[in-house]
DNA sequence: TCCCATTATTCCGTTGAACGGAACGACCTC
DNA sequence: GAGGTCGTTCCGTTCAACGGAATAATGGGA
């Protein structure tokens, strides 16, 4: 066995892999591009088969794929690459300014923040809650979301929110006012956490409970076109250090952050969705 | 052992199934779902973690899929899903009504004949070539794609076709005179072949040359919303039967196809996209 | 029509990877 | 701090994966 160090699953999904870089494959090119031996590849689609992910046309026309791959990925998400994307690049950003970062994306009705680098800063202010859910229109990261997308996406969650009985949404009761601090973030190009303490989370360790402290969200988008990918919110303590400051030290990279995420993003979900053959 | 029936293969790619059916699941979740004992879970995780399709992101979180499931499905196309939807029901059709039918998509700026029935058909007509292209304005199954498609789409591909040099291609030169052709194809519902003897395919039996006939192709759209999916095609023989014999006879039940196919082209692709956990 | 080159398919002895029950360890809750 | 839940690791058994080589089918050309 010349080739027993590569697991069959992962010669299986690079079959896949090859039979998506151009439909109606003959059996020799499949087993090239998938760097198999042709008996291997043989041994292999006829899994795929009994699997339902490929089909066989005939002799001379090859194989293809089913319907059924497209549940291999349906769940994947663009948000979901946004968050692959970034999650190296703010670590490097906290190991560089300390301050922690987190990511939200929009899901339904809420933010979600997806992933915070409080492992990666010696200032530890909350756990990290994978799949926490934001307020919308309290935290920096709904508000930096509403500031920068499209005005039909604005008005429809803002029409949402409206409806909601929680006194959290309220804001969205006054849509002037409303409007118009949406426009200062705008024009400064970043939003801020308004509402005062942030209220203590599940969890927490008993001694960072003693650290309690004035935290403000200082959070930039990631756009694509004109729509917004995610949100990235640099956390920082207003007993240490003031708004002012931290706009002047800390906004330019934090934007730079979000550009640069931007293009991995593009670069994640573009690669190999050209030509095909 | 007690599932060594399964192969290992269609083991892993179940569990990637199930992790697209909830974001960021635990052990226990995962191997519920895909119906494994953890401890095979765990080694099928480790192989996709080896492969670049999932990470894992801590004991507590549990694992998530990358964007690297998304190479695993994304050379496969809308298109190809109708046709897969298609192929059972279009051979249901030839074995009752004996004439063979033929489906095509667009490719960029040609028509594809994708799959026909031929061998359910008694009546040898043409042979079954995989992925050969149609003229556009000649053919019925081009000329029933552009009636039916939207004003913006059918201007892009005359436009092409306009600035092309084969003869084939005239007819977009003279857009009034093709456009009243067009009108008359949505009033009765459906295109035929104009151009006469259809020109011998290569690979063709010799004993079928002999078989040389008047061959016209009845064409319908295969709809979704505005767009046009996909054309089938009825092809007969002029010798045989009259254009106004198979308008009767056969044009209902070949509309009839159409919806079936948009029904199933929809469940294929809707299924498994709804909510999520 | 026959022949040859090309490509797909099948076979088979060897071997290593898959298997899962069970023991272990970490974490959270009460 | 005790109990329970969930993830992790271990290990001997067994079966499926492996690929070179022989065989069969196909299609194109003379």
């Amino acid at each position: 066995m010349s080739e027993a160090t590569r697991a069959p699953v992962a010669r299986a999904l690079s079959v896949l892999e090859a039979m998506n870089a151009a439909h109606s494959l003959h059996l020799g090119d499949i087993a090239a591009r998938a760097g198999l031996p042709k008996s291997s590849a043989v041994r292999l689609l006829d899994q795929l088969i009994e699997a339902g992910y490929v089909e066989k046309l005939s002799r001379s026309a090859g194989y293809r794929l089913t319907s059924r791959v497209q549940r291999l990925s349906w769940g994947f998400r663009l948000s979901d690459a946004v968050v692959e994307a970034a999650e190296p690049l703010m670590r490097d950003f906290t190991k560089e300014y300390r301050w922690p970062l987190f990511i939200g994306v929009v899901d339904g009705d809420q933010m979600i923040v997806r992933y915070g680098t409080v492992a990666e800063s010696p200032v530890a202010i909350d756990p990290l809650v994978y799949e926490a859910p934001s307020p919308f229109l309290l935290g920096a990261l709904g508000q930096a979301y509403l500031a920068f997308c499209p005005d039909w996406e604005r008005k429809l969650i803002v029409a949402r929110l409206g409806r909601s009985r929680r006194s959290i949404d309220q804001p969205a009761k006054n849509p002037e006012e409303f409007e118009k601090i949406l426009r200062g973030i705008r024009r400064r190009g970043y939003a801020l956490t308004s509402g005062g303490l942030r209220q203590m989370k599940r969890g927490m360790p008993k001694r960072a409970s003693d650290a309690r402290q004035r935290v403000t969200g200082m959070a930039v988008p990631v756009m694509r076109g004109d729509r917004v990918l995610a949100c990235l919110s640099l956390r920082y303590m207003h007993a240490v250090i003031s708004e002012q400051e931290v706009a002047t030290t800390h906004l330019e990279p934090l934007r730079e952050l979000a550009r640069e995420v931007e293009r991995t993003t593009r670069q994640m979900t573009t690669a190999g969705s050209g030509k095909r053959e």
